[in-house]
DNA sequence: AATTGATTGACAGTATACTTACAATATGGC
DNA sequence: GCCATATTGTAAGTATACTGTCAATCAATT
């Protein structure tokens, strides 16, 4: 961060402020790409009435059949609790449905129906269309380094997140790589 | 994108499903990062009580004072919506008083207290030392070439969000530039 | 076996972020 | 001056995204 103003000298008055001091924060600039990318998944997405957060979710299901409710929102890096409501709704949807497991009294296992197994399928040409248009205004070379920087930093920055990914340590029990 | 399978051959079978459909998305990477953006804010910030967008209008109240909600929202791509409530927090903090415009009855102007000028001065350090955390994991170099892109994409994306930023046509008649 | 501590899912509460709708008010064309 | 249209603030409704807390359950230790 450059300092917000040239005056070399100390001094008791207010710092001056400009726009600059939110127009060109990295965390500005951030929601706003997060906003974009939310709008256009909505946008190439309509017609399945899935949102980004929903499609994640069903991805991870699909993925990893019969795994609960707290080791997803650590797979895909979800509050807990929010999910709680996201798993609701794909019930609802009848695309889930939720086992109690043997085992663990406590645990309700999550598993695709058919049809969220088809909505899965027949989404994934819209939101592959909209992953891309949110990075069409770049030149092709330019996508590659700011995806390949911003995998960088959301790695490197794993911890600083309330909710930390933890693909690895939760899958371990099933046996299976993601 | 990718195809998401090497099969040369048309199938009706269903494409089979990996996380990186999840975890290489742009998308999920933007959300990851906010995510990252704003629990580094809030840890940062957490002595003076404001979250990320409310630190945003306050600056941009301080920048423009006597701005109406509309334009407000359009000079940092909020939604004109969702304002009303953050107004109000801050309006409950004392932060902000709002008064009717003597010329368009339905208008209420904002303007800072000295209590909001008091803690946005205050809160600035905090605000730069969150915003320099979630860079500082990558090359000074790196961070610079993804802010760079960052701003461009985020620019050139600008219209496909539901609430574009509109810094210019809101302010015209304030007779200030941000 | 009994207690302690951790985990799981659920719930309440706050704060964005969007949708649609609506009443009050302004404005422009006529 | 009047009327269709647009703007402003507000509200209700949905969906994330977090904070807590809680009861039920399980696991680990004694």
């Amino acid at each position: 961060m450059p300092p917000r103003t040239s005056s070399p000298m100390p001094s008791s008055k207010p710092t001056p402020v400009t726009m600059d001091a939110v127009y060109t924060a990295p965390g500005y600039l951030f929601r706003r790409m997060q906003q974009i990318a939310v709008a256009l998944f909505i946008e190439e997405c309509k017609a399945f009435d899935l949102t980004p957060v929903q499609y994640a979710a069903l991805v991870t299901i699909s993925t990893h059949p019969g795994i609960d409710a707290t080791r997803l929102s650590a797979v895909i890096a979800f509050d807990r609790s929010t999910l709680g409501n996201v798993i609701e709704r794909l019930q609802a949807k009848e695309y889930i449905v939720r086992k109690p497991a043997p085992e663990d009294k406590r645990v309700k296992l999550l598993y695709l129906t058919k049809a969220g197994a088809s909505v899965l399928n027949d989404i994934m040409p819209s939101v592959d269309k909209a992953q891309a248009r949110m990075m069409q205004p770049l030149k092709p070379a330019d996508r590659k380094t700011l995806l390949s920087l911003l995998t960088q930093l959301v790695d490197l920055n794993n911890e600083a997140s309330r909710v930390p990914l933890r693909a690895e340590d939760a899958l371990e029990h099933l046996g299976r790589s993601g």
